[in-house]
DNA sequence: AATCTCATGTAAGCTGTTACATGATTTA
DNA sequence: TAAATCATGTAACAGCTTACATGAGATT
């Protein structure tokens, strides 16, 4: 059975062949705006999928000891991620670390919490402007049917969900006062 | 080193001592909202906990072959907790396999993609009256210092979490177009 | 000469899920 | 008497992170 994350790779290869690499460069940061992998977890997950048929490479020599493998999408892997992409996503639990302190933070100093509450506002509001830049970017929404869709829905996603954390920390903030 | 697990657990018996068993039961629903663990999980993060002295235990005889035993918090269990509190959490890279979807689903059929969407559109829905239900049941918002404010300010995250959700749902749907 | 980028992989460890295993007390 | 609840644990596996390991070619 193909994972979750080697679902994430063949939706990268079905916009273009790329190597191990190249992959791991792209996935460093998030695909999608919420799914990453790092290098190591790419080239085992690659070879599974090989194996699987759902892809398969060419060889071009360096640089390294290596070979450079360029990996690209078999016609059984378009088909298996065109299947997974409408099959209901298993919800797996939210784990979310600064909501559970949120929820012992009666413990502790109310200015140490602001303090803390701040930095992640910073934080979301660069993520919000990074976003912003990327939204300015696209023209005229894509249509449905160009890969261009599925940048242009997920950073919508992306946005929104930067927004609503920015407003609960605000929140938050407001609700620590200004003592401290 | 004592794992994010660990500190939930803490958090919950923050709030008065508890059975393994009992435990398992809070946290088999999200504490906080956004965390969940099972029973076989919490049982061995119980053994390390105090091994590291942060928690203790009474026992209790029955039922069942062992005897019961009844954990709460140390000194040290309470300062631990207290300081891993206004730490900066470690970020995970967000993980959501919905997105991801979005990211590959110019290649699916929209009739379908339009189906999986108003699925999870019903889901947060859902969700949402439920939580909507739980801060009705608030009077007046709990104050700082009060473990109550832990309980408001998440489910506040959880009701603003829920709404975005579902929105980003809404807009993808209505994107879809009503064809088939 | 040193460092950065390209390029591949393996191994150890932690976290979390699912299944296995036992058994007394209470309720239907 | 059958099933649900209370109560404890172990084991196997899957997924992700971090560190280990190598080395050519290009740049500074």
């Amino acid at each position: 059975m193909t994972s979750t994350l080697g679902f994430a790779i063949l939706a990268v290869l079905a916009r273009g062949p790329r190597t191990g690499y190249d992959l791991a460069a792209v996935m460093r940061r998030p695909v999608s705006y919420f799914w990453t992998a790092g290098h190591s977890q790419i080239h085992t997950e690659l070879q599974k999928l090989r194996a699987a048929r759902l892809i398969d490479y060419e060889t071009e020599h360096g640089p390294g000891p290596q070979d450079k493998k360029i990996y690209r999408l078999t016609d059984d892997g378009r088909e298996a991620l065109r299947d997974w992409v409408t099959e209901p996503p298993r919800e797996r639990p939210e784990r979310d670390e600064l909501v559970l302190k949120t929820y012992a933070a009666w413990l502790a100093e109310p200015g140490l919490v602001r303090r803390m509450f701040a930095d992640q506002l910073a934080r979301h509001e660069e993520r919000l402007a990074q976003y912003e830049r990327d939204a300015a970017s696209f023209g005229s929404p894509p249509a449905f049917g160009d890969p261009g869709f599925g940048n242009y829905a997920t950073l919508r996603c992306g946005l929104s969900y930067e927004r609503h954390r920015a407003d609960w920390c605000r929140w938050m903030i407001a609700q620590l006062g200004d003592g401290g």
